[in-house]
DNA sequence: AAAAAAC
């Protein structure tokens, strides 16, 4: 196959339809194909790698081209190869600038909405430029400032960054972000959730305004089209089909039981399924906490995650549930998003979460890269508002799955009406499914051809968003100073801001 | 209503 098989031609606009990748199609390209460097793809190859996904397939040869991309994909897709490998490429094929006396200018930046997606993001930024001479580095809160500050000060071209963290290190003076020509957004939609606007609309005003910008999103929401629009010039649009995400791969299955007996059920189902690692997803911080130790309690290997752990505890947490030391990770949605745990066959919700996006993230955590999983969760009858939210996102019905064998704890006086129980039908919960083949051939790639010479830049206009911020003379500009308790939610502030500018 | 993110 070679590099003709994707075709530009096919490539559209924001102000057109959008690319939908079908996420099984074509499965033959290769990633020699796109006139990666050779360090590259040994880096790849390092790792097993021959085969795109799709929407690396369609995002490298946009991104090689110098365009700004508009991405909606999932994580588990191989998004985060989708954008690191072509920034890697083209760092490579175009001169520093080197205008500034740091040998090593910060010259792309990745920005995430939490610190252990930027940690996992940096990990793989750094195995694909192994073998580069191109230096990155990860920065975010929580953590002693020196050792970054020290490798910051050393010179990275590459820098995967929380926005506070980032923003503090550069009021230090311990980087400059003059210098950045491609800026990725991971995750967009999250850091608007977040409140993230402010620091992003900051820390982009840093930048020159001659750059190319990506932005991904799992949601495509209007919100999210508004922001593209707003800092993206001229930006090709790529989406990966949603509903496969959901429906092939992951087994879905709800229960509704009593509201006391939510954290019984968890247990039980941890049992009796035999799960050895499973993700517990918790509305809140402190049901986290409490259910971890209620699972500890009984004997199971149980750790919680969430924001209110020190980064410490937080990545010890993570790194032993990676290694299998632990069974059950219990966590806020600060685990909902992005992080690739290979092989997680089973999320359980002990909450159904408010937003039903959220719910497509958490069970986002099953069935990656082509493998099989589980998703089950408990809720009550206060719930049944959000599982039909759940349901209307997703456009299916969830089976409603009944316990077998659950008997509620006597200890804490079982309340009526507790779980459903009795009739035996667990089987078809599970359907048999199919494990996905892929193709696993590595000849060596005969041919390495670069792209020849720099991609044509466009003139781009000043999109509102870079200016400063100045909404009216009675309301002062948003300072990072502000108290978050005064700054509206995201999604009004958004609405709010792109109201009033002038497309 | 809660989560995340700088000190």
């Amino acid at each position: 196959m070679d590099a003709g098989h994707i075709d530009q031609s096919h490539t559209k606009t924001m102000s057109e339809t959008p690319i939908i990748i079908e996420p099984d199609s074509a499965p033959s390209v290769r990633f020699a194909d796109f006139g990666l460097a050779p360090e590259i793809l040994r880096a790849l190859s390092d790792q097993g790698y021959v085969h795109p996904t799709p929407i690396q397939a369609q995002a490298i040869p946009i991104v090689l081209q110098g365009r700004d991309v508009m991405g909606a994909a999932q994580t588990g897709t191989g998004k985060t190869a989708g954008f690191s490998l072509p920034i890697i490429q083209l760092l490579l094929q175009h001169a520093n600038p080197s205008m500034s006396p740091a040998r090593h200018p910060v010259r792309a930046l990745i920005l995430t909405p939490t610190r252990e997606l930027a940690v996992q993001v940096a990990e793989n930024v750094k195995a694909y430029a192994r073998h580069t001479p191109l230096r990155s580095t990860v920065v975010f809160g929580g953590m002693d400032m020196k050792p970054q500050t020290v490798i910051l000060r050393g010179g990275v071209e590459i820098v995967i960054a929380t926005p506070g963290r980032l923003l503090d290190h550069v009021e230090q003076k311990n980087v400059s972000l003059g210098q950045v020509q491609i800026l990725v957004m991971d995750e967009a939609d999250r850091m608007l959730d977040m409140g993230f606007l402010p620091d992003l609309q900051r820390i982009i005003n840093m930048l020159p305004k001659q750059r190319q910008n990506l932005m991904f999103s799992a949601t495509f929401s209007q919100e999210i089209k508004k922001l593209a629009n707003s800092f993206l010039t001229d930006p090709v649009t790529i989406e990966v089909a949603r509903s496969n995400a959901t429906a092939d791969k992951v087994t879905q299955v709800v229960y509704k039981v009593d509201e006391d007996a939510k954290r019984d059920v968890v247990q039980h189902l941890i049992r009796q399924r035999e799960l050895k690692q499973v993700i517990v997803f918790s509305n809140t911080k402190i049901g986290a906490s409490r259910l971890s130790r209620h699972l500890e309690q009984s004997g199971i290997n149980a750790v919680a995650i969430h924001g209110d752990k020190t980064q410490q505890e937080r990545m010890a947490a993570l790194e032993s549930f990676k290694k299998g030391e632990i069974e059950v990770l219990v966590a806020t949605d600060v685990a909902a998003r992005g992080l690739d745990i290979t092989d997680l066959p089973c999320v359980i919700n002990f909450d159904l979460p408010y937003n039903a996006e959220d719910y497509v993230h958490r069970i986002g955590r099953t069935g990656r890269a082509g493998a099989s999983g589980d998703a089950l969760s408990v809720y009550s009858d206060k719930d049944e508002r959000l599982l039909a939210d759940i349901e209307k996102l997703i456009k299916q019905t969830i089976t409603r799955g009944e316990l077998q064998g659950f008997v509620p704890s006597s200890s804490r006086g079982s309340r009526e009406g507790a779980p459903e129980r009795g009739s035996r039908r667990s089987d078809s919960e599970r359907p048999s499914r199919s494990r996905g083949d892929s193709d696993s051939s590595s000849r060596s790639a005969e041919r390495y051809s670069r792209p020849s010479g720099p991609s044509p830049r466009r003139e781009k206009v000043d999109p509102w968003f870079l200016k400063p911020y100045e909404p009216n003379a009675s309301a002062p500009p948003v300072r990072r100073e502000t108290p978050a308790s005064s700054i509206k939610p995201a999604k009004q502030k958004l609405a709010f801001l792109l109201g009033g500018v002038p497309k």
